[in-house]
DNA sequence: GATTGCTATGAAACCGGTTCCAGTCTATTT
DNA sequence: AAATAGACTGGAACCGGTTTCATAGCAATC
């Protein structure tokens, strides 16, 4: 009886794909009006035509045509995340959390990769808002502050990882300088006091500011940076492993390590490894992140842990919030010393 | 003298977003179609149209919109990817990799996890083709050969890292008995006879796969498999871990390891240095994958590099041919040992 | 009982492209 | 010179939704 002409003329099998509203509508006997207002819950509905309607499309297997929403509405329920270097560690955690932040929101992310250069982020972020993305993400990256700027004035935008000027409300980031504060403070606790640093890239904020905070905590301890004591590297194991090869070649006593991140603290505990330097008895390290492979490092790697996957949580779901207009209360993200088996209490 | 009213109609200045096909039709004095014709090189059209279009679109700083054109021509530009665990080394490579591969296609990936889950995978895809992605890219995953077989049906389909019977053509993979086969082989060519074997997730078809290769390498020498060599792990640095305290414990005298990846090798590395036990002098490991730490263990990680990367291209690069009913040609993907520190020639 | 005010709903416009179809204009063929 | 074939081009239909607008129906108010 609810078989109507509409629907008996056409093959009453399978049912692919193609089923519009319109079919909707026939089949429930209502306006294609009425089915979206349904759909979208957008204004009232007589409750016969409601289920009318729910069962048309369950009967059928509706599913709305992406494009046709997006254009009708406006918006495409798609958010870009602009991620540095698919495949790193610290980035891949925060595209996993921000993965996670957005699961039952409706939704999808579209991933773009800048691998910091300047010129891929901008055009990465020019697809996908020719993409109509509803929102950006910006995890990390090169790009200026002024044009991510300009960028927010055309969409929704949070930028995870780092900070920017004048868009503090719409950043969230771990405090970098607290990551480099702790990692030196534990060795001094350990009465450490020649300590080596092993800087990231240059000119990156992270790897500058932990590098603050390091300074910051060899001076609250009364001593003074040497800066003999400090090389400048830019993340990746090799740089480690120059950095404790430059310094053991120059003659440059040290007692600890600390590292700008855990791989390059790998790449000094290997150059030490083959020196016949023993870590801890002889040296001790600290790394930054506390990247999965930390813990089977040998001997296990001490770190100061960096709530990455928490972060990409929070910035997708304070991204939501913010499409929504909705307040959102960003939550503590605080660094915390990951205490293992590379760090020794200085004696002699 | 081409401002023409409907141009100096509206305020001259910053030209923001809105721009459509009507405004640059009306700008160049031709028809939507004709600016159509020009955008997508469906037919001829008279150079001076055509370079005013041109012209236009270049004034009016003209971006098509993505949903008309979806809604309009059917296709999306976009390729759906689903990938397994972001996070993990492996998969991400593959992930890199087919990122690459699409460049200057005018593709964008829309990248969804499963995670390993089935439901979330079936999940995933349904949310792929609801999104009206032009192809579909399956980095590894637990979904049924089946279903595939029957999103194959939908639209165009490649499958990276596996193997599934019914479906050849569109699987692009390593050999991973092959992996097995060479880890296996360069211990017996160092006189290693007692190997133990550290096997992967249960049942995942790499890991058995490797396994077979193993056995295959044994029994080529002329030895046979000692079933109390073979540890049931997961792929994870923990499982590599246990193994070894499990082979230590029950007193089984090896003299090498084979470890199902390189997080598994680092594991069994470190369960040895608790013991005291060298690497390599005491013990041999070799490991399969080659992700960036394996340089950096100490000792470098002996292992099997597998081409990921490459894969990952090589599958992208498939897909964009398959949606054009193109012919690919796939490249040999071959692994290859990694020789570092962690193997040395038995003696004793 | 006539007027007012809601509520529920359908018709139609609209979003911004692509493409079919028909017509104009020019070049060839007979 | 008339007929025919091609090459271009514009108009209009169409893709599948959302949203505005007008109206019908009905209860409440005076």
């Amino acid at each position: 009886m609810i078989n109507r002409e509409t629907h008996q003329s056409q093959s009453a099998e399978t049912v692919r794909d193609g089923v519009t509203i319109d079919d909707i509508a026939k089949r429930a006997n209502v306006s294609k009006s009425t089915v979206s207002r349904v759909l979208n819950g957008t204004a009232v509905v007589n409750e016969q035509k409601r289920s009318a309607v729910h069962q048309a499309i369950a009967e059928l297997d509706y599913k709305p045509n992406v494009f046709a929403q997006g254009l009708a509405s406006g918006k495409s329920m798609t958010l870009g995340i602009l991620t540095q270097n698919i495949g790193s560690p610290f980035y891949d955690t925060i595209a996993q959390g921000a993965i996670e932040g957005l699961a039952g929101s409706g939704y999808t992310p579209i991933f773009v990769d800048g691998r910091w250069e300047h010129a891929r982020e901008a055009a990465a972020i020019e697809t996908l808002i020719s993409r109509k993305v509803d929102g950006l993400l910006v995890v990390g990256g090169d790009i200026d502050a002024s044009e991510l700027q300009s960028y927010k004035t055309q969409l929704p935008l949070i930028v995870a990882a780092r900070d920017i000027e004048g868009l503090e409300e719409q950043c969230v980031s771990v405090n970098n300088k607290q990551i480099g504060y702790l990692a030196t403070k534990h060795l001094l606790e350990q009465r450490h006091t020649r300590i080596a640093f092993i800087h990231g890239i240059e000119g990156h904020p992270d790897a500058q500011n932990r590098f603050v905070g390091h300074v910051e905590a060899i001076q609250e301890a009364g001593l003074s940076l040497s800066d003999e004591l400090v090389y400048q590297g830019d993340f990746s194991g090799h740089a480690g492993l120059m950095a404790i090869n430059y310094f053991l070649d120059q003659g440059i006593c040290f007692s600890a390590i600390v590292a700008a991140n855990d791989m390059v603290a790998f790449g000094a505990r290997l150059a030490l490894y083959r020196r016949g330097i023993r870590v801890p008895d002889d040296v001790s390290i600290i790394g930054c992140d506390d990247q999965a492979e930390a813990a089977f490092m040998t001997p296990p790697l001490t770190t100061v842990r960096q709530p990455s996957y928490e972060m990409g949580v929070a910035a997708s779901k304070a991204l939501i919030a913010l499409i929504g207009k909705k307040n959102y209360e960003w939550p503590a993200l605080n660094p915390e010393l990951q205490i293992r088996e590379s760090v020794k209490r200085f004696t002699s």
